[in-house]
DNA sequence: TGTACATCAGTGAACGCGCGTTCACTGATGTAC
DNA sequence: TGTACATCAGTGAACGCGCGTTCACTGATGTAC
């Protein structure tokens, strides 16, 4: 995976050798990021050190000092641009609801299974990491930006309901986060850990929620 | 958590200190298990090494040479000897059914939340170690026996309602593993990663599942 | 536009540390007779 | 029951390794005038 194709930002260049580099990296922060999500993606969150980080990019085992404090920080950094990015990848797939809210929740699920096949390091550093939100503020935060675009979905699916049977948008939200959670670990990772399935990820899901809405007294 | 409540097998005895015994450890296989979950439920599946573990079993750090072949070993055994707790406790929980189907379904997802925060690093040695299933067949045997149960209660849930109208129910047992597993990991472990909920990871999950065998047409 | 200077960002060599592993050894246990 | 002997299980000292960190340094960049 590439690097346009992993963030959109024009900013960020590629990674570039030391010879075509001068004294200066320009790019370090972000190419320690990207070694750390070629390391996790190998060899899971445990599996990265700051000093193979440090030689990927091409730099002195020093040098990363002056960027991230240790390696907790460049993984909450990582974790971090993770949400950022699966927020972007859910809210575009949830469309606020076009083109219908119940397709539209669909495509939310797939967009959580996709992220979490396509991301495994950023989902890793996300979920499994072990990074405590309480102790990272905007972590914290970009975790919850992401869950908001869950609950938006919950609000409006809800509203399609009558006011009297209406269930609580939170709880839904909550539901499908989990249900898709639960899938994507369980099942929809894209490393040795996936446990086999007869089906496909997608199609669990799908099912799933049509099963729950159809609960809910929701149906098509 | 002591030996007792953690293991009912009366084989197994406490850790004694080194003074008690003498050359022979006699039990250091299961010492060692019990260093790694201790470790592993303060610092997180990667925060154990086989030194520490040595060294709180009262051992050399070549000691552990004999029991197992690397880190990789131990974790291994760690998570296999979770997963048989794990369907003991979800066994006695179903309770074949008993008293009711949909009242023993509940005990089961009560049994599941239960452990995962009773026992943190089990469940994170045998869900979030990385350990490939596929490299460990009796690993996976374990995995599928816990799974087994869920599959058993699903079997019977889906007994209940008419033929015609009968879902598979081995995409039940998944749906509920998921949901159940799901709430498990993102609110409902006993360390700094959870997140916060506004109500009980137990509600949640029953009313989840509520929702669900509602949505499957099955109500009380 | 040019020059002086401060600041920034990375160098590279050195260091201490803990880990995993090895290996000749030795204490304890079990078995044959 | 006693003795000889094989095997097992842990010792403890030693070693190499990679990690993270430090520190005096130096090349590059930006700014003041």
């Amino acid at each position: 995976m590439s690097w346009s194709e992993r963030h959109d930002n024009p900013k960020r260049r590629k990674t570039r050798d030391k010879q075509d580099r001068g004294y200066h990296h320009g790019n370090l922060r972000e190419a320690l990021i990207e070694a750390a999500l070629d390391l996790i993606a190998r060899h899971g969150p445990a599996g990265f050190t700051i000093a193979e980080a440090a030689r990927a990019a091409g730099v002195s085992p020093g040098a990363p000092n002056r960027r991230f404090r240790d390696r907790d920080d460049l993984m909450v950094a990582v974790a971090r641009l993770g949400f950022e990015l699966f927020e972007a990848r859910l809210s575009a797939a949830w469309d606020e609801g076009r083109p219908e809210p119940l397709q539209a929740l669909e495509n939310l699920g797939h967009a959580y299974l996709t992220f979490a096949r396509n991301e495994p390091a950023h989902y890793a550093a996300m979920f499994e990491a072990g990074l405590a939100l309480d102790d990272h503020g905007d972590l914290a935060r970009a975790s919850e930006n992401a869950f908001a675009v869950l609950r938006r979905a919950a609000d409006t699916v809800c509203a399609l309901m009558p006011a009297k049977s209406r269930p609580p948008a939170l709880m839904v939200a909550l539901h499908i986060w989990s249900l898709a959670h639960g899938i994507a670990t369980l099942f929809g990772r894209g490393d040795g850990s996936r446990r086999a399935l007869p089906m496909a990820p997608e199609e669990l899901l799908e099912a799933g929620i049509l099963v729950y809405l159809e609960g809910l007294g929701l149906r098509r």
